[in-house]
DNA sequence: GAAAAATGTTGAACAAGTTCAACTAGCCAA
DNA sequence: TTGGCTAGTTGAACTTGTTCAACATTTTTC
């Protein structure tokens, strides 16, 4: 069984019984996306809320301009989600898509509904990672304003190594949100 | 009763019998705080949550280098907390000002926990509000990686035009990220 | 293994935004 | 009424980041 990640995962925000964590795991389906491939493209429908148990995904928005702007990149232990286009089933603004060979644990739409309403404490569950993800979305939205992009690219590769480490630099730039030839002269300029 | 702007507030999100709303009001006790003064400030612990019915708030905080980054501002109908400095019990990095004289309801830890295990929906109810205020977060940030002051400052006095109306340039130019100076070039270039 | 495509580097000219300083105007308190 | 705050404006010099184009390097594809 690949579940031990998401159970681990679970109770790092709230203790479940191991009948409960098993439920949960029930509802959410293995599936395997090769490199390059996209989980959820722009303009569609996001069916399913997903949790990543091997590789890598980088989440992004195309804007008119044509410019890639990169929301977040989930790697293992990382949550992934359309919560908009998923909670309201509107055509998503988002891209994912999977730098790697990856391996994700899904829940389609009709099942996270059972799951909430099964066992309650799956709604407490995800309204605490909801509040812990919008206090990091938070933080970044300052530091964003109080750094420059030097900083922000310094935070960013001493505060995610693991996954700045499995990117080029250009995915990395589009999500500093500054140009990557930019990113290319920063380095330069050495630490 | 002074209820009623919550109460219509809170089934925006999700239906609740007038029992269940009932006893959720009465947990929230009216508090009133005059213009300038602070519901937080920054180093304190955050002991409450709360929801405007009247005036504005400004949530900002104080980096290293002085600069006042607003994250956000609260006026009607408008939730106002550091979920993290509340849930954690942990300094906040945060200021919480009246910006005229305003009325708050206010729910302390305590109680809301009482709320979320007394009431089960409740504990819905955030997380349907957690998870809408993270998609909003995540559009703002792409904002600001994809549009110049200038657009996000029409941006936001179109979108916002009864909080942008009560508020100085100084205090809008802290939350687009820029100088108080630069906006006045912008406003001056016209639209 | 060669061709094609994507990524990364560099420079020069430019645009966006900051800094500092000087000045104007409005507001409030004593 | 005066003096002291704070907000807003403007200009000049500066820093940060963009754009575009040319070239080098790596990765992908067949």
């Amino acid at each position: 069984m690949s579940y031990g990640l998401l159970i681990q995962n679970i109770n790092k925000n709230l203790n479940l019984s191991n009948k409960e964590l098993d439920l949960v795991c029930k509802y959410f389906k293995p599936t395997e996306i090769k490199k390059r491939e996209f989980l959820l493209t722009q303009g569609s429908i996001c069916k399913f809320e997903g949790f990543v148990l091997e590789g890598c995904f980088r989440i992004f928005t195309i804007d008119k301009k044509g410019n890639e702007n990169t929301l977040y990149f989930a790697a293992k232990d990382w949550w992934l989600m359309d919560i908009d286009s998923f909670m309201n089933q509107i055509p998503s603004n988002l891209n994912m898509q999977a730098l790697e060979d990856s391996k994700v644990l899904l829940i389609n739409r009709q099942d996270k509904m059972m799951l909430y309403n099964s066992i309650p404490i799956v709604e407490k569950l995800f309204r605490i990672m909801s509040q812990k993800a919008l206090v990091s979305w938070q933080r970044r939205l300052i530091r964003n304003h109080a750094f420059t992009a030097k900083e922000r690219y310094f935070y960013f590769i001493k505060t995610y190594p693991d996954i700045s480490s499995k990117l080029t630099d250009k995915q990395i730039a589009g999500y500093l949100g500054i140009r990557h030839e930019f990113l290319s002269k920063i380095k330069k300029t050495e630490k």
